[in-house]
DNA sequence: CAGGATCCTAAAAGATACTG
DNA sequence: CAGTATCTTTTAGGATCCTG
């Protein structure tokens, strides 16, 4: 109860109170938000992929909305594009974990009723 | 990799790929989202509050909106309304490693630049 | 106090067409 | 193929006023 009693106090001072991006739960929501963002990145897990890649592993998504997550991603210093294609920076890798336990955490919500 | 690639792989079937209400991942997504959302859990979790008591937590989000999100976690069945006012369920308190994985990837992302 | 009902604006998503 | 540009629709959020 202690380590997390502390990191939940650390989400966001008690007093001022407004989602600031200087909260690290903040930082962790905006890697991961918008629709489709956390099926990219699953996707990025498993090694580089292009574009086109992307696009044939996630049919349903726009090639607009996929530019759009690719920028924002890019932007966030989780995402770079090099020789192979896309491909996870060691920031990125760090989002594994928290991918890891929303599957978890979602299997314990559908499991309890 | 055995267990995380498990874990990431039953996220969403890889075939018809779309974000799927029935995925674990969505359905943690669900919880979380919104704005204001991951701080209106933070407080609940020490404990049930009113409404007012809510909102003096978080003066900067509007009446609108906290009712929202209640209506939300309460259909979801992570919060429900008593005597004591709001309070999460079993299912609710099943988020707390899920907040406390945000808050320390978050911390992580902040760390490496 | 604890909300519900309206209205309005802004941002996100989707469709489609286009370009190097 | 790998995007970009433009447009329309949808959704989220906020402000304000009202009510039991």
């Amino acid at each position: 109860m202690d380590s997390a009693a502390h990191e939940l106090a650390g989400h966001q001072t008690v007093t001022w109170n407004a989602p600031s991006p200087a909260c690290p739960v903040e930082v962790s929501l905006a890697a991961i938000s918008g629709r489709w963002t956390t099926l990219v990145l699953r996707d990025l897990m498993l090694g580089p992929l292009t574009f086109g890649q992307l696009r044939a592993g996630l049919p349903a998504l726009s090639a607009k909305v996929l530019t759009e997550r690719l920028v924002s991603l890019r932007h966030q210093g989780i995402v770079t594009r090099g020789a192979r294609g896309y491909e996870l920076t060691e920031r990125g890798r760090l989002l594994r974990p928290l991918l890891a336990q929303l599957y978890r955490t979602g299997e314990a919500l559908l499991a309890e009723p």
